[in-house]
DNA sequence: GTCTAGCCCGGGGTAGCTAA
DNA sequence: TTAGCTACCCCGGGCTAGAC
């Protein structure tokens, strides 16, 4: 989508960029070779110095880019660009965030590979993966997991964010994570459906009391879960945003998500 | 070249919404 | 309860086209 955006530019807006689209000129390939007749010679030249820089942005894999020139509403387009430097993001907490609360569990998920992070075990090794990624999506992740994760552990996460609470509720979709993977048709399997944030704390509990490696892997296998479901939420927002531009444009396949490796008790 | 009107971007302020 | 977001409104200022 970011070949064919043009409102992270200075001074273009989504109605100009609008009007860029219902000229004919639908890609930033297209405006170079044949700028749009309604703009001035010397604003369409300003315009081609900065899709030229938006151009060598993306070739450089320089998400932050267009991050920070986007506004909030339209931070989507970023990720079919930045797919491959994505990953999905979720937390387990022993509470809100109140004085004291902590993380437990962390998981990670690329597209390929499930990564875990356990508090007792290797959960520093999180500081060092996270930054392999240039983008991060979550649900909800702006407001809870990511100032949690600075917080605990007194690190800045500067990557570009995608939370898909926001996108989902722009297209309409609302009422927490599991209320939107439902209206979206994935089901959780098995007893996972039952499992919510609090249980999450018991389950933690439990092994921290007892060293119950079931209640961990229960714990994990919810954990997993949720990253291995932002896949297909991310995707499927992303091709409905597509689905309302006024372009045509190619949407992305959902791939096969990789099986849970743990198991709930 | 200057002036004017219109368009539109972008910043600031406010209210309401939502999740953990 | 808290924090961060969006939507909405208002307004200042930059840019442009057209008239003179």
């Amino acid at each position: 989508m970011l070949q064919h955006s043009f409102s992270h530019i200075p001074t273009v807006g989504v109605s100009t960029e609008e009007k860029i689209w219902n000229s004919g000129v639908g890609s930033m390939d297209e405006f170079l070779e044949s700028p749009p007749s309604f703009l001035s010679i010397k604003k369409s030249e300003k315009l081609a110095e900065h899709i030229q820089l938006s151009k060598e942005k993306i070739s450089a894999k320089d998400a932050r880019y267009f991050y920070d020139h986007l506004s909030s509403k339209e931070h989507w387009r970023i990720f079919k660009e930045f797919q491959d430097s994505t990953v999905y993001l979720d937390i387990e907490t022993t509470g809100l965030g109140s004085p004291g609360d902590i993380i437990t569990t962390i998981a990670l998920y690329d597209g390929k590979n499930i990564k875990y992070y356990i508090n007792g075990k290797n959960i520093n090794d999180f500081k060092k993966d996270i930054k392999k990624y240039g983008v991060i999506v979550s649900y909800n992740g702006k407001t809870f997991d990511i100032p949690f994760i600075e917080n605990y552990f007194g690190i800045r996460i500067s990557h570009a964010h995608l939370d898909l609470r926001y996108i989902l509720y722009s297209l309409g979709y609302s009422g927490g994570l599991k209320s939107c993977e439902r209206q979206l048709g994935i089901g959780r399997t098995g007893s996972l459906a039952d499992v919510d944030g609090f249980f999450a704390v018991l389950l933690w509990n439990d092994y921290k009391k007892t060293r119950s490696e079931k209640s961990l892997e229960t714990l994990l296998s919810y954990n997993i879960e949720d990253v291995l479901n932002l896949e297909y939420l991310m995707i499927e927002a992303y091709n409905k945003k597509i689905k309302e531009m006024p372009l045509d444009l190619d949407i992305l396949d959902i791939p096969l998500a990789p099986e849970n490796p743990f198991e709930i008790d």
